[in-house]
DNA sequence: TTCATATATATGATATTTCACATATATGAA
DNA sequence: TTCATATATGTGAAATATCATATATATGAA
């Protein structure tokens, strides 16, 4: 993982907010964030498939939906960033925090 | 500190280099910074200045030669994520290292 | 096969970042 | 004061990233 890359993938709030959601909620599907981050599909997946190409996510399909988690060769090193920057930062995604718990308790809050 | 405005400091290579170094030698003036990554003084001295108007270091001027360090109000889990990467990703700036290593001893080695 | 839902990608427009170059400021020595 | 050195910043051009929109693909149900 080339450290400049890596931090690059972290330098969009979109792509931030991301990982730092699948960091506390250890993996999440495309319809998820989007009520989370009240945000259109389109600019979810491509935000996506960059931290999947960037070898940070790895993909899961299960029937239609696709989930998002930590690709297990993730270094440690960087794992270790998102965690500690969730830990720390934790106002910075606390609302899109809470509608992802709504989401994924069936209510979708996204005004 | 804005995480988000964080990493984006951390996204440019000059930017993210001159911090590893930092973190590593503790203390750099602008000019062992121009030997150590080859570049010319004002890009330097720009990026520099992002980093400062951060809140990521602070200057202080010494006659002629200004040296950065990280700002001591720099929260800890910053520090880490930089101290981390440092350590985790010598090869990325090893060059740069051995350069600045020989600028500080009297020698410029930028070809 | 047809349809609805979920996700992915292509494309041109827009916004943001970075750059090269010129110039300005600060310090100390002569 | 004048000069040389070290550092900072202004400006428009070039490179890069992001976006909105349209469209394509994948899955499962009817």
């Amino acid at each position: 993982m080339d450290p400049l890359k890596f931090f690059k993938c972290l330098s969009d709030d979109t792509r931030l907010k991301s990982l730092l959601l699948i960091s506390k909620f250890g993996e999440v599907c495309v319809c998820d964030l989007m009520d989370a981050l009240c945000l259109d599909q389109p600019k979810i997946s491509r935000h996506l498939a960059e931290l999947r190409k960037c070898g940070i996510l790895l993909d899961d399909r299960r029937g239609k939906w696709v989930y998002y988690r930590f690709h297990p060769e993730l270094p440690e090193w960087a794992r270790a960033v998102i965690q500690q920057s969730a830990e720390h930062n934790q106002s910075y995604f606390e609302e899109a925090s809470t509608r992802l718990h709504a989401s994924q308790t069936g209510k979708s809050t996204c005004l």
